[in-house]
DNA sequence: CGCTGGATTGAGGCCGATCAACTTCAGTGG
DNA sequence: CCACTGAAGTTGATCGGCCTCAATCCAGCG
């Protein structure tokens, strides 16, 4: 696999990037120091840099020390970890305006590696600096143990039993968390069903005969990677096990 | 249900009860107090009160708003959620050491009840007493981050695709957050079968019929609620899905 | 002593895994 | 423009593991 970053450094506080931040989670966290002297050892900035990645490179690997979070600003990306036994599983997915690196503090190495779905732009802020900034601004304290007990509640779909649950479950939360209008609920999804159902704990074909069975009783459209909810209620009603 | 809490106020840094902080993980950030003046408006003490609680007592209710973590100092407690389908399942268990309430911090509330399983004591931290605690002991920041990324790490048991896995990976898992000498490995299993069966979704029979599997296969020694590790390597292994 | 809740054990059925064949589609190069 | 290729998705047949339902066992307790 090729691990390749290409380093773009360059000002948060740029017009492109600032309108880039508007639904950011960390953009309250990263602003706050906007509106502080310039005296860059007392106050460093929190991102030093973004990266801009392609499909299939690598953000972090395996075993490598933790040093980063990376907030991702477009794309999505795979986490992954190699089990005992030798076969690679997906831990996570994340999306634009979601945080990756929280689950390396405790390790203080990252246990997975992380890789680009589709081109990928994300922040890197140094951990240290994160550090120093909270401990600077109190009151950013709350919100930072806010967002990651936010990204605790996530992604739970494995706690659902049945196949067509996890599957619903996946679906619904993806039209969420891509930032979806109410309207259209059409989207690509940027991972294989190979990847679906690693992460679900399915095979892909079951993923694939699920997809089906929704398209026939008419809650989805699917056809390949593009997909369009047309049911949202009734994909609800299945993880709930009602259906 | 019942639902009483037992109200003894103390000292947190009487005798018996610094024993008790030995293991714990708050440790550091409770004792740090000690070494202030006593001016409470400014610098509260962090722990307000214990509480006790006997067997199926509960100890935060769903719903109710998040003011509170708790450190467990003996016994255990298991956290259950409503489904939508009305059916009750248990999101996790917790032992003497461990902290639970991180996991409202987001949604404000709580979204599932804590009961005791057996006779429990718990430190009450109020959150607002945590943050200022954290605030004018910035080396704190570090260490809370620690705990809580910790504890996101736990208890993924649900990953595992086969019952067996599962219930082997339960098993060495309680084992280490008991606290047990290396050497006995024996044990009181603290939630009855029908529990473990829910968390890890799966029935009471099948949890039943694969204690009693494991023990023809002499991997362990198991009768009702007590139970011993025979072989932990091999336990590990059918983790690992080799055996 | 019988009662009760949990644990155990057995028989049968369903869901998802496995294996295999086939289709679809994007990319490539002639 | 089409043929080729490889990766991913689709579909079918079979198998095994876990659920379901039911009967029984068993320890604790009034």
């Amino acid at each position: 696999m090729s691990y390749q970053l290409l380093k773009h450094y360059f000002m948060i506080n740029t017009a492109p990037n600032r309108a880039n931040c508007l639904r950011c989670n960390f953009d309250a966290v990263c602003t706050s120091h906007e509106q502080q002297d310039e005296s860059a050892e007392k106050k460093p900035m929190m991102v030093k840099r973004y990266l801009r990645l392609q499909r299939k490179e690598l953000l972090c690997i395996s075993q490598r020390k933790f040093n980063h979070f990376y907030v991702i600003r477009e794309g999505a990306l795979k986490t992954t970890q190699m089990e005992a036994n030798g076969k690679e599983l997906i831990r996570g997915f994340y999306f634009a305006n979601e945080v990756l690196g929280y689950e390396a503090i405790y390790p203080g190495h990252y246990d997975f590696s992380a890789m680009a779905l589709t081109e990928t732009l994300v922040c890197e802020i140094p951990y240290e600096n994160f550090l120093k900034s909270v401990n600077t601004k109190p009151q950013l304290q709350k919100q930072a143990l806010y967002l990651i007990s936010k990204q605790m509640n996530t992604g739970s779909y494995l706690a659902l039993t049945t196949a067509k649950q996890r599957v619903a479950a996946f679906l619904i939360d993806l039209s969420i968390r891509l930032n979806l209008r109410e309207s259209t609920l059409e989207f690509k999804l940027p991972m294989s069903q190979q990847d679906i159902g690693n992460y679900l704990r399915l095979t892909a074909e079951t993923v694939s005969r699920i997809f089906s069975r929704f398209q026939k009783l008419g809650l989805i459209n699917s056809h390949r990677q593009s997909i369009q909810l047309l049911e949202k209620e009734q994909l609800q009603l299945i993880v709930d096990g009602v259906l």
